[in-house]
RNA sequence: GCGCCCGUAGCUCAGUUGGAUAGAGCGUCUGCCUUCUAAGCAGAGGGUUGGGGGUUCGAAUCCCUCCGGGCGCGCCA
């Protein structure tokens, strides 16, 4: 709501000024202070005062008095009037009771259907290596990509999910050749490990147990060299098993996010990359349009290179330098590198590369919905179009930002200018643990990571809390909180709710960061139901529940009154201004904050920052709160604010329920 | 060496394209449950926005410089 009228206001202002000073500014418009100086406000005058050479306060009060004549004929949509303020703002008031009618009858239908033809984006998220448990670096990662995706769908987008499964590199071979070389198993002997014990954390540890094998003796590493060259070959008893286990560990992986409802709707392997040579399409692609060429001197001799950014235009420089500037996308060996298949998979992605994968279906989701997962057999029928995005975002790790700008300079040297520029990493920093939460977990630390500020999670050796740990952990925790309040609940109730309390407690917490914050993992904070955490935001809810539920059961004889009145104040026939007005506009405040949704969610979007929601979230809990302590609804005395006060309640916690939602969380009826 | 990110209250973090008096949570201290759930609320205390320059009517935000921390730059994936 406060979105729809904040746009008018700014394309008055900026129609206004273009006509009568002839110039073209780009208006912003923000929120005052202080709620007595309006809801809206527009610094726009101190730059039209330096190039009109007139004093800003001056131009305001002409802007103001012209927006007042507009705003007096219904000009502005939802405003009142306008003023001039401070130095030269112009500020914008309101219309309270049209706002809170119109909030009313927009809260929980904000969002827009996508046409089923409208330009699509691709959010690539997830993307676990498939040869272990899932710790919660790689939650975070899952967690700001499915908000990121519930915001866009929320907006409007037509979105694509797509997980990455690289079930053909080091990771998958390392966790083989533990079984084979460390541990003499056979498919079989893996086969019925897998079925009865969990499969992800036995593969955890050996994996960590493999790196150590590794590294204490380098000739080793030719037992991987093997194993990665017979997995690439795609038969025989080792390809076997790498697909055995990269497979049962993914359907482990998509049992953790299933928990926290994160859904897929393509899971694209690797393997199938490889299998349907998308590489050999890209690399006659990236031949023919000269992006790459083959080197003939210098270190890079008999590579396939790509010159990038001033290499481009000095390398020859460069070549005589003997310094590397270009990036290598075929090894003088001739195989492809990283970035080499990156590339063909992002012209797949954008439906550049003339070919696809055959698909299959691979996973129900709690919900129904199908994640299809790449093949090579034969395609299943009934498989939606995947790929050709307009749009690609990509959830990954900042450390990898300069792999990714090298595919989309590959995307631009191929002549994709337009796809490059919609090629975008949503980059998040990595998670820790504080050093005090590592030795907690009995890792050994050395005295340097004591001083450190964080010390990372590893899957290489092993360190790390693992998702599901530390999703059991929380539900025990809220379990422990619920017993304590409910004596009165069912077996399934008290599951159901501290399910709910925990999912949205990990959620929330590793949402509230923004992505550019490393988080400094310690259970203290995570297991925290007090304060900025997503059991406060539900409790907000459960408050609001409580207050509907008691209104009906206590005062049968309320009930008959209270219903005509709040059929009355549904039609317009309770005058709420004087409400909204109260001496210091405690009510207002919250109406405002509720109705003013849709504008975080667009800056959510606009900046990729899934935590805007979760701030929102939390301030609306938080305003709620303060209203809830202030207005004691049930039992006031006036029938037409007993009901107004019960219409904001309910306001509060559709749009609470909204942005939870947005956020991948629900709220039980009572906790 | 080159590039990117970060430095804000005791701790953990917000601060939307430069805007009006820099905000939360945790922790500390003081109050509030015989009225809708105290997973809550009210109040107190806590700041040279790492230091220094600059641009601007206006800087936590932009530029320069220094200090401190992190990451990336491979014929690894």
């Amino acid at each position: 709501m406060y979105l729809l009228i904040e746009k008018t206001f700014r394309e008055a202002l900026t129609r206004f000024i273009r006509a009568t000073y002839a110039v073209d500014v780009n208006v912003v418009t923000e929120r005052p202070p202080r709620l007595e100086m309006g809801e809206i406000a527009s610094p726009v005058c101190f730059e039209l005062a330096k190039r009109l050479k007139r004093p800003p306060r001056q131009i305001a009060q002409e802007i103001a008095d012209a927006m007042n004549t507009l705003a007096g004929v219904g000009g502005i949509r939802g405003v009142t009037r306008c003023a001039v303020a401070g130095g030269g703002y112009v500020n914008a008031f309101l219309d309270r009771a049209a706002f809170f009618g119109a909030a009313c009858r927009l809260a929980g239908h904000e969002n827009v259907e996508a046409d089923a033809d409208a330009p699509k984006a691709i959010v690539e998220h997830t993307a676990i290596n498939p040869n272990k448990a899932a710790h919660i670096g790689h939650l975070r990662n899952a967690a700001i990509g499915d908000t990121f995706v519930r915001l866009l769908r929320h907006a409007g987008h037509r979105v694509e999910v797509q997980n990455y499964i690289d079930n053909t590199g080091v990771q998958v071979a390392d966790v083989v050749l533990g079984f084979i070389h460390l541990e003499k198993k056979s498919l079989g002997e893996v086969r019925a490990l897998a079925a009865q014990s969990r499969f992800d954390y036995y593969c955890w540890d050996l994996y960590a147990r493999v790196t150590q094998f590794l590294e204490e003796d380098k000739t080793r590493l030719t037992l991987r060299g093997q194993v990665m060259k017979e997995i690439e070959e795609g038969h025989g008893p080792v390809a076997e098993m790498a697909d055995f286990i990269s497979t049962t560990i993914l359907r482990a992986h998509l049992a953790t996010m299933d928990r926290l409802g994160i859904d897929y709707d393509l899971l694209s392997r690797e393997s199938e990359v490889l299998g349907m040579k998308f590489w050999d399409a890209a690399f006659q692609m990236l031949k023919d349009r000269g992006a790459i060429r083959l080197a003939t001197s210098g270190k890079q001799a008999g590579c396939w290179i790509m010159p990038l950014g001033d290499a481009a235009e000095s390398e020859s420089e460069a070549a005589e330098e003997g310094v590397a500037e270009a990036k290598i996308i075929v090894r003088s060996n001739g195989t492809v590198t990283y970035v080499g298949k990156d590339i063909a998979y992002h012209l797949w992605k954008f439906g550049l590369l003339d070919r696809d994968f055959h698909y299959a279906r691979f996973h129900k989701h709690p919900d129904g919905h199908v994640a299809w997962v790449t093949t090579m057999a034969d395609a299943e029928k009934g498989a939606p179009s995947f790929g050709k995005g307009h749009e690609v975002y990509n959830v990954i790790d900042s450390r990898q930002k300069y792999p990714q700008q090298v595919v989309r300079e590959g995307l631009r040297a191929l002549g994709f200018a337009e796809q490059a520029d919609h090629l975008v990493h949503i980059a998040y920093d990595v998670v820790g643990f504080t050093p005090r939460c590592a030795a907690e977990l009995g890792y050994t630390i050395t005295e340097e990571d004591a001083k450190r500020p964080y010390i990372e999670m590893s899957g290489r050796r092993g360190q790390g809390v693992k998702a599901d740990d530390l999703l059991d952990e929380m539900k025990k925790h809220a379990l422990a909180e619920v017993d304590a309040r409910h004596r009165d609940f069912s077996e399934a109730e008290r599951n159901a709710t501290a399910g709910a309390i925990a999912i949205g407690a990990l959620r929330y917490f590793l949402l509230k960061y923004t992505r550019t914050a490393i988080i400094a993992f310690d259970f203290k904070d995570a297991l925290s139901f007090e304060g900025e955490t997503g059991p406060y935001v539900q409790y907000a809810v459960v408050r609001v529940n409580g207050i509907l539920r008691k209104g009906a059961e206590k005062n049968p004889e309320f009930d008959t009154e209270d219903l005509a009145q709040a059929a009355r104040l549904e039609a317009g026939k309770i005058d709420v201004t004087p409400f909204l007005q109260s001496p210091n506009d405690d009510i207002w405040e919250i109406v405002l904050l509720a109705g003013s949704l849709g504008a975080r969610v667009e800056a959510a979007i606009a900046a990729q920052e899934p935590a805007f929601v979760a701030k929102y979230a939390f301030e609306l809990a938080q305003g709620f709160n303060v209203f809830y302590h202030k207005h004691h609804i049930l039992s006031e005395k006036d029938a037409e604010k007993r009901v107004f006060l019960l219409r904001v309640a309910q306001l509060v916690k559709d749009q609470l329920v909204a942005a939870l939602a947005l956020l991948g969380v629900t709220a039980p009826e009572k906790m």
